[in-house]
DNA sequence: CGCAGCCAACTACAGATGTAGTAATCAAAC
DNA sequence: GTTTGATTACTACATCTGTAGTTGGCTGCG
């Protein structure tokens, strides 16, 4: 029994997901100002059904001990992330990693700076424990 | 007047436009085959459907001249796919590639090797030449 | 010449998605 | 205590997506 896999999120899904995993955990109201602040503006009853939604597919946790309810996420960002990257990876570039970090120099979106910090970054025993935080 | 862009696709859409850039043009007949051969098997009229979606939104380019008409694309797959991972690394990566890369090695989906053999054909000359095929 | 196939156009349709309105409740303000 | 504001639970709904059926033309086979 390997670990509970986060469902597939659509893109407002994973949207709101952002603002709870910086929020830590939160209300309608509260998620629904943060999505606010980035420009996001969206009705509360909105907001209150895509949370009713990934609370459904089990993406996040709603606390219903006292009024108003409280949503936290049920998955670590990382992981999440980290499956989507797979899948964007397996789906566009055929899996080959290597190749899409070409296309990211070629099209400088990386630059090779970039590409040997995180070399040496991987490498190295301190900056190693540094990493987890970005 | 920037040069166009390709249309957002669909992923059944941009499942057509794999098959269709690596047989450079086709009809729906030699479409829904190569997609057989992946192991997509999908109605003749589907695919039909989906050409056509495409062809509405100028993905591909439709040659009437004699039936059955040839598909092909519209845009260089090159380009397609920088556009898609410049977009999927603003969503979920907000723009930071560095923080992509870091993953794809965590999650062993790059080796270092791989990473340095990438560092090394983009400032090698002759390396340089050879790269685009992949 | 009439039928069998191939093909394009049009139609269908269920399920997902984004967005939001309405109803019912409850608590605080007056 | 009645009105008001916050909050949740339903309901609504237009679009988009994936997948495919139906209709009717044209073409070559027998």
């Amino acid at each position: 029994m390997s670990e509970p896999r986060c469902p597939e999120l659509t893109p407002a899904e994973f949207n709101l997901m952002k603002v709870l995993w910086r929020l830590r955990r939160a209300t309608v109201a509260e998620t629904r100002a943060a999505l606010g602040e980035k420009g996001d503006e969206l009705a509360y009853t909105t907001v209150m059904t895509l949370l009713g939604r990934l609370a459904a597919k089990g993406a996040v946790v709603v606390d219903r001990e006292r009024e108003p309810y409280v949503y936290k996420p049920a998955f670590r960002r990382e992981s999440v992330l980290r499956d989507r990257l797979k899948g964007f990876l397996a789906d566009v570039f055929d899996g080959e990693a290597s190749s899409m970090v070409l296309h990211l120099v070629d099209s400088e979106q990386l630059s090779i700076e970039e590409l040997r910090a995180i070399e040496k970054s991987v490498v190295e025993p301190e900056a190693r424990a540094k990493r987890g935080k970005k």
